[in-house]
DNA sequence: TTGAAAGCGCTAACAC
DNA sequence: GTGTTAGCGCTTTCAA
């Protein structure tokens, strides 16, 4: 290989003509024969011309590139929301640079300070559970670098957001449990820090409330993780209850497929005895036993979505226009299985 | 805020030194005063100064950037090595740019020509299945770009390379069930064009001939996309021989999901008459019914492997001292469940 | 239509 | 220990 890679200098040495010349004619400027053009072209291609990015970067001070801080990767609801950030920004010819805070706050600050080292054009985020402070995501936002938050957002920021209607899947989850004639339904929450569980709850709340059913303190019972173990045993401990529930409501999938083995495993049937609904629609809930009825986001929708109005600010950004601030309120939908329609 | 982020230039004139004393001192270099150096950190610290990575980067030529391309994000193994990587590769100061490649090699050649437009420093993939020509890859090399492959590799290729023993792995798969005393052992593979299922196929032949099993050519099975609904359908027309087998390798988890459900269906017992096995332990696997037996591989350690010879690929091109590739062979675990152990 | 000159922000080489 | 100078590769004035 040549020592260095080519550069505009050598193409303009070689065809005896000025640097902005094999410039304008590569950009296809309007400024430049056409001859002049043909022979750039030829020998740019001849020689393996590739732009030198960095140059570029440097001189219009923008990256093509979007951060993404998620909590976790290794999760099905976060893998879909960045398989739709990474197909949209690819089609709008930028980059993503993935970070995961593991839902950790400090990470996150971490995560927020390598991303501005790296010059990102804008960021996509989704809050860790601990994270009550926006200082980090103002201070991007002050250097000119717009931030959209998907999912677990902060509702005293400023900002774009994405969310989906979480109040009202939950809503719809306890009406379906409600019209199959259940009257003790039972609610696994998450911590209810993070916008989402809470909305979760509420929902849930007002659906008993709606249709005058009475609401049971000791049926709503609170799992920080919102893990299959945690689901497990917070089911367990409601079983032991004097009365135990006709139906619950969990917060996530896994806590959902944790209450699915309690309740098997104490002899009791499902949906029979006690139906389970959970949230997200995790792959693996339409293969546990039985089939798991859920409430499905639009998860890869939402991330694609994240990215156009980030892009949008960007472009915003650059023309020092006024920022337009959207929240975007995407809808859920009820994807029912055995576990509260039973077979057939 | 300001009108323009703070410069060296900015400091340096409100100080009354010059441009290059500023850098120096930010910079911790030895040749600069105490005193100075007090002053424009003092200075700095009260306007914000944020370098310039842009410029840096420029000068260098370089981004401080790994660019991923992996086959899908949305998988259970490949979001675990992703997770890896980025994790790894934060502790090292670079960042992580992700690329899919949804298997489709035109799409594998787009992420390349993106990430080479982002001018990453190093590159780490796993190859699309229909990828054979890997130009793509050797381009970036002549670029002083190097390459990593994980998992899905391509042998004929120069560079460093991370895999597991899927011969080995699948070789006690397969000893395994033999160890259960099953004789009809059926193999569903995947596609043989990977590298992967290719030695997962080998390790199984070789089982089955060391112990002096009887191979049936018709109790070997091919599924292309190895998926849950593939692996239920090609295990009913397995049941629908006129000799059934005793146990079913599957070359991935979700035919072995798929292969359970088709079993339990048929009214057999789970592992009485059909033992069943895996590969790669996905996280859905545990909950199925019966729990899946599997090959777990070291995903995040693969990833993390991967990061660490990319570093010194890439330290080494930037010394402009010559490149050594190393294969890293990874061992695989078998992880036993009820699909082969049974209740207790 | 083309070329000469300047500059993006930073750092390294060289002088003093 | 500090300042001066030059240059990374490219684009954008401005002049011709």
């Amino acid at each position: 290989m040549s020592k260095h890679n080519i550069r505009l200098k050598d193409i303009a040495e070689e065809l005896g003509i000025s640097i902005p010349s094999v410039s304008r004619a590569l950009n296809n400027k309007p400024d430049i024969g056409e001859h002049t053009k043909k022979k750039v072209f030829e020998l740019a291609e001849k020689l393996h011309y590739q732009r030198n990015q960095f140059a570029i970067n440097f001189k219009n001070q923008e990256s093509f590139i979007i951060g993404v801080i998620i909590p976790q990767i290794v999760h099905h609801f976060f893998s879909n929301v960045i398989s739709g950030i990474i197909n949209e920004a690819e089609k709008m010819g930028y980059g993503v640079m993935l970070y995961q805070s593991n839902e950790s706050y400090e990470s996150e600050l971490k995560g927020v300070d390598t991303f501005q080292k790296s010059m990102i054009d804008g960021l996509i985020i989704s809050l860790a559970d601990n994270t009550f402070n926006v200082d980090h995501l103002e201070n991007l936002q002050e250097h000119k670098v717009p931030v959209v938050m998907v999912d677990k957002v902060n509702s005293s920021m400023v900002s774009s957001k994405i969310i989906c209607d979480d109040y009202k899947g939950a809503y719809y989850a306890t009406e379906h449990l409600i019209s199959l004639g259940k009257k003790r339904i039972a609610h696994i929450t998450g911590s209810l820090e993070p916008h989402t569980t809470k909305e979760r709850f509420k929902g849930f709340e007002s659906a008993i409330r709606d249709y005058k059913l009475t609401f049971y303190p000791n049926l709503i019972k609170k799992c920080n993780l919102v893990s299959r173990e945690e689901g497990y045993i917070t089911t367990l401990s409601l079983l032991a209850e004097n009365e135990i529930p006709d139906a619950i409501f969990c917060a996530t999938d896994p806590t959902a497929i944790g209450a699915i083995k309690a309740i098997k495993e104490k002899g009791l049937r499902i949906p029979e005895d006690i139906a389970v609904i959970g949230f997200s629609d995790w792959k693996m809930s339409s293969i546990v036993d039985p089939p798991l009825s859920s409430v499905s986001q639009p998860d890869f929708e939402m991330g694609k979505k994240a990215v156009e109005l980030l892009i949008k600010e960007i472009q915003l950004t650059r023309d020092n226009k006024p920022m337009k601030h959207e929240t975007h309120v995407m809808e859920t939908s009820l994807v029912l299985r055995e576990s509260t329609l039973g077979k057939n």
